[in-house]
This record gives C-alpha cells, structure tokens and sequence, in this order.
DNA sequence: TCGATATATATAGATATCCTATATATATCA
DNA sequence: TGATATATATAGGATATCTATATATATCGA
C-alpha cells in the first residue's frame, strides 16, 4: 500500500515536471496527467483542476505553444509543446530543484553541524 | 556566485526542516534561522515572518512545546523542544519527503519511460 | 436504449505556504 | 547618538495546489 502523498510538499515543481513531459514530445492535458502518474510509479496524482490553469499560465509566459488536433471520432484535442523559451526554463528550474533538493538532504542528514569546526 | 533559489520549490517542506533543527536540541527561533541557512550551506534563508508563524502552529498542533529563558543580560528567548508527537510527524514528513525526491528524480531522468514496454 | 464510466477541457472558490513590510525592544559598536 | 545585530511578532499579499462543479463526447454493460 503506497504511502499517501503530502501535498504540502509536491508545491512548486508541478510547472518543472509538466514541462519536462513535453520534452519527450507533443502532449495534451488529459496525457499529461496520466503519463505523469505512470513515470512518477504511481507518486503523483495530478489533478484537473491545476493542471489545466498551470498549462495556460505557461502558454501565456511562452512557455509552451498549444495546437487543435482531433483524432478520429473524438472531441478536438488541445496538444502543448515545448518552446525553446519553456525548454531553458526546464534546464533552470532543473538546476534549481538539485540545489534544493541536495540543501534538504543537508540538512536532513545534519552533516553540516559537524563540518568546519 | 550562488543561484538564487526558487522560492516555489521550497514550499511545504520548512515545517519539517524546522523540526529536524530541533532534533538536536532545543532552540529559539532566531537562532533556527542561522543553523538552517548554515546546514544547508547558505542555500535556505528562512525569513523570520514565516518561522514565528510556523513555531505557532507547530505549538498548537502539540508537535513542539516552548518556554522561556533569560541567557545573561538582554531579554528573554524563546527555546522550542521536539515533542514526542513531533518526532513522530518528523519521520513521517522525513518518509514522505524521500518518497516524493525519488518520483521527481523519476520524472527528471524519465526512466519509466522505457520501463516495462 | 439508458445509465455509468472514461475521456477531455475549463473555471470558481478554498486552503496552505511562504513572502514582504512593519512593529517592538534590547545590546553592541563606532 | 545612531547604525547594526539580536530577538520576537503580526498583517497583508502572492502563489500553488486543491475540491467542486460544469460541459461535452465516447464507450460499454445492463
């Protein structure tokens, strides 16, 4: 049984990760949530409600660029990619999330209370 | 030159850092602010409009008990004390926190991308 | 054929976290 | 005496995520 996410501490990195799905190609909404849930095993329960918006405020920064397409019978899909905008935004919020990340293991790990002393 | 951090990362995971400063000792919330920023090598600056608050709810939600004490001559502090139920939130938000790394690792290195196709 | 479920996108309103700005008071140093 | 550091506190705002709701089509089982 998979440990119930706090979501207090998935704040902030849903924009990287979104971003990061469309480095691998073209995708729209519904995908995306889904493909997320998959590459994350499973973690990550991304919900309509904020991805939809988060999608629209990365078209609107450039970001992202979006494009109708239907596939056969259904209702048109609306398909986001990757700008090289949004692609040097990935690489920056990348960098920034190992700093982050490598910081919380600092301290976690309390290694810097014996260093330098 | 150090990156500037990315306050949207950071989100959600202070209460548990703060808790974690804890685990060595009982502290007073300014000098909480010095040991986080020097545990995780100057990357986190806890500003001090957001520790008073968070010790508050900390206090109330019974994670960690204050009390007052006068060191020398200048006004009183104000120490915190990791309670036992603060130490149990502590490994829980400890647990959850490498849970959730390692599905961001995930995503960023898109493993799953390729796994059991 | 009717209803439930899945697909697909969207917005409104609530909540939580963290920020800046401001206030107070003491201590130290130039 | 005035600037800076120490120490705590609150108000108000920004941002990110959530839940709830709405819409519309497709599919599948009863």
């Amino acid at each position: 049984m998979r440990m119930k996410l706090d979501k207090s501490l998935v704040s902030g990195s849903m924009a990287m990760l979104v971003l990061k799905l469309l480095e691998d190609g073209d995708k729209y909404g519904y995908q995306m949530i889904e493909e997320l849930q998959r590459r994350s095993d499973d973690t990550f329960h991304l919900k309509a409600g904020t991805l939809y918006p988060l999608l629209h405020s990365l078209e609107e920064k450039g970001l992202v660029s979006a494009y109708e397409q239907t596939a056969g019978s259904g209702k048109p899909r609306r398909y986001y990619q990757l700008t090289r905008k949004g692609g040097n935004a990935l690489q920056e919020k990348q960098a920034a999330w190992e700093n982050y990340a490598q910081a919380v293991r600092r301290v976690l790990r309390g290694e810097a209370c014996y260093a330098g002393w």
